[in-house]
DNA sequence: GGCGAATTGAGAGATTTTCTCATTTAAGGA
DNA sequence: TCCTTAAATGAGAAAATCTCTCAATTCGCC
């Protein structure tokens, strides 16, 4: 069952979906709460599986028409790794991008996105317009960086 | 049929086999060709298309393993869309990244990696360490700048 | 030219993603 | 609170994508 306790993620994801006119549903909701409460990135069948942990039986296509959604409202954002995995994880207001642990999956935020200090200026003298940029670091978080070697 | 010309791309993948110690077969050869010629970044059907026009009857597994291997050796480049779609490009030896043009997909090198001007030290204060990183940048291209509006 | 190991082709099989449409449900108005 | 209505979902079929297997082929070395 979905507690009553909301974290402020699912508030914020209610007040997304609000503000576009898109209806906040428990399959939604639990989506939401399913990736913050992992806190890290999950595939879409770690999602589906722990959205019908809360929810019982949950179609496979809701998962990806709701990740398809709060992709677009910058909710969640996708993930590629490098070894050609995708996963999801929840994205906070404000934060452009993420760090991702290679051996935990976990993400941080990254609240300053880098590519702001960085002068596109020559990179536009050739004509290119920069309009969007996907930037991800990987590594080792502060965990998983202590037990290796 | 292949030309006997073969262009840069194609001699320098052949050198990076080498190396390592694989084969220089006519399949990965296409794939190559097929790319570097196309000047964009093509599907993995469009590759297979491609290839099968200058070879005749390539499996689609081949393309898939080919892939991989130029991967691994830095030769291709997998390209992930913001509309979820992904792709293969060429990647010159010593280009960090690309600059991907949304309208046409063709791909221009960068030259020098934007991630080598970025201050690391204060996300690596937190215990993350960066091992690697996935930059693109999206936009328009000269020649589709010009054409739109 | 011949040998041995790497690579490929073909298609089956597995997995992932999309689609359809009848049914359910959220949200605003009475 | 109940109604209405359009948005959203569930279920499974279908499509698309990716992987696997193994006999046959081919590259690179001698």
């Amino acid at each position: 069952m979905l507690k009553d306790f909301q974290c402020l993620e699912e508030s914020y994801a209610k007040e997304v979906l609000r503000q576009r006119g898109l209806r906040s549903t428990s399959q939604r909701l639990a989506v939401i709460h399913v990736l913050h409460e992992s806190g890290r990135s999950l595939s879409v069948g770690e999602i589906h599986d722990g959205v019908r942990d809360i929810l019982g039986g949950t179609g496979l296509a809701t998962i990806y028409r709701t990740l398809e959604t709060f992709e677009g409202l910058g909710v969640v954002r996708r993930l590629h790794f490098p070894d050609g995995e995708s996963g999801y994880a929840f994205s906070r207001a404000g934060s452009a991008h993420h760090m991702v642990c290679l051996t935990c999956r976990s993400v941080s935020d990254f609240p300053e996105c880098p590519v702001k200090g960085f002068d596109l200026a020559p990179l536009e003298k050739t004509g290119f317009q920069v309009k969007d940029h996907f930037v991800q670091f990987f590594g080792q978080c502060a965990d998983c960086g202590e037990v290796a070697q």
